[in-house]
RNA sequence: GCGCCUGUAGCUCAGCGGAAGAGCAUCGGACUUCUAAUCCGACGGUCGGGGGUUCGAAUCCCUCCAGGCGCACCA
């Protein structure tokens, strides 16, 4: 792993201060460049004062090149202001990959996502599902390691039936079975010849694709389904009232879980589950992540008992769980129905707000957080979704370096700096530590939120200083590519388009 | 009843042990420009209530209140 600029500073404060040291970037510019509580934290173990500490980590951080001043404030900060040539060096570094490859060891990692039955078109719910999966995947494959996406689907249940038999009986002009489906867009599927199911399921890779989440590997259930029966010996069950049970709660599950139906013998969802836990870890991912919505979270235990009963450790079964997307229209919230056809569909909203808009939307909230859609206010707020400013500032550098007479060159950095480029060069320098915590958290929508602070930054810059035809020219030109790649790797990675012009 | 998640500016949200933030809305300014989809300024908060832990709590613990989602021989 190669450490940079700013872990490099970290490393050589804990030094001096013979202990991990964190510096954080205060709000207040006043608190200088970055802060660190060393003091703070280590004083209880030195028994001495926090501040008296400070106040001599102060005078010895001072002879280390980076650091231009160093004051101790409130009960023990320390608080940093560094070299015109730490921050000039720091923009060396900043290339394509800048902030990437940090993880320690590199895994075989797979990301199950999206996932839904093809009985309808993708719903925003499963948007979100693929927003917020293909996102962390982005993060995970940016931070070295090996990812899969797969797409599970299932081709052989109770609601795939009644899905075929909705479709059948439209195109014998019939109405639906009951409690079958009445969606409009049957009607396109009824149009189709051949298995509605197999359209369908064209039809979700379209829109999937469409939607940049590129899926791997395609796995159906019934493919799984035909390894049950030779995993059931294996498993810790017993037999009562002539269903069979998994004993999960010896695993960590609240209950024990019904694999076999008593009265035709047939497989249960669990037993799918089961099968597919240990399909996924036999085939060699040291980590297997579901995406799940918070109406599936109680799935997390059984998940897990399963990996523990098949003899797995269950840190391996990873559950990311995000809270759901509720439709709103004209103040009224809908079911949510796929069947009843009382759902909004992804290809509505990327009609109304474009693909962009919709993946920012969808994942610059807190996976904690619920998101409510009103398709009637979406177009309306698309105008002003920061997608288009972080895009913008994108744009408008594509125009600089179009328009440049000279070639980008950091070590061309004047003797002082302006502080807007100052300003912006030190935010650059939060993106490595930003996306390290975001692929951690699994929280991608920390990088919107970056992303907005980058193109003020940027914004600001261009605002008032000159870039071609500058005095400064070349280390500007620099400048605006690091904004850039870091701006672009921002966009990549929760899928949205970084676009020349606008 | 039990479990998970959430209550922060008028609205939508970020921050999740260190020195309260953003966008939108409202009000007032800046275009002979490398793109005004931009910039500058103002307004705005007992961080749901109460207790506790800590040098320090929006952040951790307990409790109460409010909301969302689960708790099937459905998937």
């Amino acid at each position: 792993m190669r450490a940079n600029a700013v872990e490099r500073l970290a490393a050589q404060i804990g030094e001096i201060a013979g202990a991990e040291v964190e510096l954080e970037r205060p709000n207040d510019p006043a608190h200088g460049d970055y802060a660190t509580n060393v003091a703070l934290r280590t004083a209880p173990v030195q028994r001495r004062s926090p501040r008296e500490l400070a106040e001599e980590l102060a005078r010895r951080v001072v002879d280390l090149p980076a650091v231009e001043r160093a004051e101790v404030a409130g009960p023990g900060f320390l608080n940093l202001w560094l070299t015109r040539d730490w921050v000039v060096d720091a923009l060396g570094e900043i290339d394509a990959d800048y902030g990437g490859g940090f993880s320690e060891p590199h895994q075989r990692i797979q990301v199950e996502l999206v996932s839904a039955n093809p009985t309808g078109p993708v719903t925003v719910g499963s948007a979100r599902n693929g927003a917020y999966g293909d996102s962390v995947a982005r993060l995970l494959k940016f931070a070295g390691h090996a990812v899969e996406e797969e797409y599970y689907f299932n081709d052989s249940g109770r609601q795939v039936e009644l899905f075929r038999e909705s479709v059948e009986a439209r195109r014998r002009g019939e109405p639906p079975p009951e409690g079958g489906y009445v969606g409009e867009y049957l009607e396109e599927i009824a149009r189709q010849p051949g298995d509605p199911v197999d359209a369908m399921l064209e039809e979700i890779r379209r829109e999937v694709a469409e939607f940049r989440i590129s899926i791997d590997t395609w796995r159906r259930q019934a493919e799984i389904e035909a390894e049950v029966a030779a995993l059931l010996p294996k498993l810790d069950t017993y037999e009562s009232e002539g269903t069979v049970w998994a004993r999960t709660s010896e695993y960590g599950d609240d209950k024990d879980r019904p694999l076999v139906r008593s009265s035709d013998r047939s497989y249960l969802y669990f037993a799918a589950d089961v099968a597919y836990v240990r399909d996924k870890l036999e085939r060699g991912f040291d980590r297997a992540v579901y995406v799940l919505g918070a109406d599936h979270h109680g799935y997390v235990a059984r998940l897990k008992a399963a990996a523990a009963m098949l003899g797995y450790d269950p840190e391996r079964i990873e559950v990311l769980i995000y809270q759901l997307v509720h439709i709103v229209e004209r103040g009224e919230a809908r079911k949510g129905s796929k069947r009843r056809g009382d759902v909004v569909f992804l290809r509505e909203l990327i009609e109304e707000i474009g693909i962009d808009a919709a993946r920012w939307y969808l994942v610059s909230r807190g996976a904690d957080q619920p998101i409510d859609i009103d398709v009637d206010l979406a177009r309306e707020q698309t105008q002003k979704n920061p997608v288009y400013y972080v895009q913008y500032a994108h744009a408008r550098i594509a125009g600089i370096l179009r328009n440049a007479e000279k070639k980008p060159d950091a070590a061309a950095a004047p003797a002082v700096l302006d502080p807007l480029e100052r300003d912006l060069l030190k935010r650059l320098t939060d993106f490595p530590t930003i996306v390290l915590e975001a692929t951690e958290r699994r929280a991608p929508h920390a990088l919107p939120i970056f992303a907005i602070r980058v193109a003020d930054d940027f914004h600001r810059f261009y605002h008032d200083l000159r870039v071609v035809g500058s005095d400064a020219e070349e280390f500007r030109l620099a400048l605006c590519r690091a904004t850039q790649h870091v701006i672009a790797r921002c966009l990549d990675l929760i899928g949205v388009e970084a676009p020349e012009r606008m």
